[in-house]
DNA sequence: TGTGAAGCGGAACGAAGCATTCCGCTCTGA
DNA sequence: TCAGAGCGGAATGCTTCGTTCCGCTTCACA
């Protein structure tokens, strides 16, 4: 095996393979981000490989899966880590539902729940995620900007929300949901009227996470 | 129990029958509501029935889920017809849109388009429904309830966004989903900021009812 | 320049899921 | 009494899909 870090050569083999490493995963995402039961040849035809280029890769369609909603997660705790930076509390809570919203996360660690065993280092990332969003929450909370009745678990609903508008362009897509968005954030201003109903609570979704779905 | 002299027998193998009708109905609501994909299997078992008390009924499985959507329409444009009734614009239109989330309809015509062929009349329905929206949208826009730069397709986004709710309890999203309406319905009747990006056109949305999804 | 194998394309295979059909049974209703 | 409406559920034939396998190409290295 060759130093990987050492001089890796850009042209040939090796670069072709290294290449496809990112091409395959960017198809993937593609793929099962617009139909999360999409089978693994759409993903070979959409990277232009074979598909065994894809089996060299992943053990199996649940590994890739994983892969992927992993490194969804790993973007969203970006996301909110990025956004926790920003010093306006409003400007950080707003800026955070944007970003995810734009980078399409929600539906890659969303939608692809149930269709893998989620290893343990994923558990601990959620569980940072969920801290993350939850101090941007109560930071816009305690500023005032955001209305009171608000918890943690309905930012969660309302990427739900955003991620259920979809239309075949992407670019398009992204523009309705910033619409959406807009609205919402702008009901999330108000702190009139109340909100109806017992608030979503934290188990409450954890159902999505269990087999076979 | 025999029936009393009635013409129409209430007991026995007919009325088995008819009771049947509405039971498959119901249950085939329920079924395709939680997964559009489901195997009528799964419909027959919820019905409690055989499969072949389903295919006595319809013709195949796109007919049933032609007939759902139909109804699914029907319901939509009920609920429109009755709010077009309240004489306060703004409670018009909020109650059109509560009705509609209550009565879990966006998902059965939307979530099921595209998995069979519309018929003429559906066409039709469709049209009277937009028809219907667009009046409601109007009213509250022209009240000064309703944000200016709202137009009728985005009732449908928003729609789509709180059929995006869901849990394993049926009524418990039903709770969910208003509390997501509340949330828009706040944002709906401020005026600032404008919603970015351009507004969702017409022909927009038709892909949906493209064959093979 | 020869060679072992990494990397790959895509056909082949086997399992699963599903819509639809079919067979035989049970009652009904006249 | 009995023709048949209504029905349950096994059987059928097809499609879809994950995964494996085979043989070819190309590169790294001697």
């Amino acid at each position: 095996m060759p130093n990987p870090t050492d001089t890796p050569p850009l042209a040939g083999r090796r670069a072709q393979a290294a290449r496809n490493d990112t091409v395959i995963l960017e198809a993937a995402r593609a793929v099962f981000l617009d139909d999360p039961k999409a089978p693994i040849a759409a993903v070979a035809e959409r990277a232009g490989v074979g598909i065994s280029a894809l089996y060299r890769r992943y053990a199996s369609k649940e590994d890739l899966l994983r892969k992927l909603c992993h490194d969804g997660l790993r973007r969203f705790i970006t996301a909110a880590e990025e956004a926790t930076a920003e010093p306006d509390d409003w400007a950080a809570f707003a800026g955070f539902l944007e970003r995810v919203v734009d980078a399409d996360v929600h539906s890659l660690t969303v939608h692809l729940a149930g269709t893998f065993a989620p290893t343990e280092e994923m558990g601990r990332a959620a569980i940072r995620a969920n801290e993350l969003v939850d101090g941007l929450v109560e930071r816009a909370r305690d500023a005032g900007r955001l209305r009171p009745d608000v918890v943690t678990q309905d930012v969660g609903l309302l990427l739900e929300g955003c991620a259920a508008i979809r239309v075949p362009d992407p670019e398009r897509t992204r523009q309705l949901r910033r619409r959406h968005l807009a609205l919402l954030l702008a009901g999330l201003a108000q702190t009139e009227p109340p909100l109806p109903g017992p608030p979503p609570a934290a188990g409450e979704f954890d159902w999505r996470w269990k087999r076979s779905g």
